[in-house]
DNA sequence: AATCCGGGGCG
DNA sequence: CGCCCAGGATT
């Protein structure tokens, strides 16, 4: 064999230097975190539980660590074991989740709880293929549990891991085509003795210093490797698809109290907040506004002050409307689909998504 | 490849 | 106020 490709067999397995710079500075500045190890029984070897890790990555999932952190404790200390959730009742783990939006997450993480439970012995699959099979579980969520539950060699590839190699390697090609340029980039970096702290390394950098706007390159341990830095285009990256412009749209919420319950509903399985817990209201929807029409009839009052909220591709500006008579038969108006008696004073364990939270706040204010 | 899906925090 | 975030499922 000529040397030259010798050597070039050797050069690729080379540990490569950003790596190597990366995991010096997670080994002294890596995020105490509510699913991760303490640094002393890292540092020994020892692995996290692969139930709190594939549930923070669930929650975590386009989702800051400030909103996941306080949702994560509480599951952990309700549900401490993948059989524990997997033995919830569907609308506990639903109620649980409120809030912490994206509810189709909440759904595939029943189904995947049970999944494990019942076709793997309560244990999670070691590898990305075998994870990447579970409900919720995409090609992200695979990659990082198998590196960080289980120490396998995957690529994770994040919007933290995406900023970040988009710079070191200054690629200016926009999002989404750039992925696969980035993903063989973060494959070929990969240590094969540490992917899992690889990858925390590359999120911790991503959020603590590679930051989207303001970057702090004069900290960065691998700023001497960053063609972005050298260039000056580090905060230009990476280059994203312009934002399509948001519809605005109206609706009304209703709020119907008799005997101190409130009237509320369960929606639809899929589509908006689906499945959860929510006030009847008019229909409204990303693509339209509500009709205004009430559900039953009666006199009502308009409360002035309206929610708004934005979501991801939408804006709603939701009206209220509070029930004033006459009295109606309890019996007759639980004909609406899902609907159940609720008791005012515990409307805070009812589950209810932000945007109906809010709305029953202002309706109990004015009722 | 596009679109749908929440909510909060930050500059 | 716009932008961003440990993305996945569906079409």
């Amino acid at each position: 064999m000529p040397v030259e490709c010798r050597e070039k067999i050797v050069d690729e397995r080379a540990p490569s230097p950003i790596a190597a710079a990366l995991l010096d500075h997670y080994d002294t500045h890596a995020r105490t975190l509510a699913w991760r190890v303490p640094p002393q029984q890292r540092k020994a070897g020892v692995l996290p539980d692969p139930y709190r890790v594939w549930l923070s990555e669930v929650m975590l999932q386009q989702t800051t660590v400030a909103a996941v952190t306080g949702f994560f404790n509480a599951f952990t200390s309700r549900w401490p074991t993948v059989e524990a959730l997997a033995a919830a009742p569907a609308e506990d783990v639903l109620a649980a989740w409120a809030g912490l939006g994206y509810y189709a997450r909440a759904r595939n993480l029943i189904a995947c709880a049970r999944a494990v439970a019942l076709d793997h012995a309560g244990r999670f699959p070691d590898t990305e293929a075998g994870l990447r099979l579970l409900p919720g579980i995409g090609d992200y969520t695979a990659a990082s549990v198998a590196a960080i539950a289980f120490n396998r060699p995957a690529a994770v590839v994040d919007a933290n891991v995406e900023r970040v190699t988009a710079r070191l390697f200054a690629i200016e090609t926009p999002l989404p085509g750039a992925r696969p340029q980035i993903r063989q980039k973060v494959a070929h970096m990969l240590p094969p003795d540490r992917p899992g702290d690889y990858a925390q390394a590359m999120m911790d950098l991503g959020a603590t210093v590679c930051t989207p706007r303001n970057p702090s390159c004069l900290l960065c341990p691998v700023a001497e490797f960053c063609e972005a830095r050298v260039c000056g285009i580090a905060e230009s990256l990476p280059v994203k698809p312009p934002k399509k412009a948001r519809p605005q749209r109206t609706g009304t919420a209703y709020w119907i109290e008799l005997d101190g319950q409130v009237l509320l509903v369960q929606r639809e399985g899929k589509g908006m907040l689906g499945g959860m817990r929510a006030l009847p209201d008019d229909g409204w929807s990303a693509r339209r506004n509500g009709n205004a029409i009430e559900p039953v009839a009666g006199q009502w009052t308009q409360v002035g002050a309206a929610v708004a909220h934005v979501f991801t591709h939408f804006s709603l500006t939701l009206s209220l409307a509070l029930y004033r008579g006459p009295q109606i038969d309890k019996v007759a108006i639980e004909n609406l689909s899902g609907a159940c008696w609720w008791p005012v004073e515990r409307i805070e364990e009812a589950g209810l998504p932000t945007l109906f939270a809010k709305a029953a706040r202002i309706a109990i204010q004015h009722r």
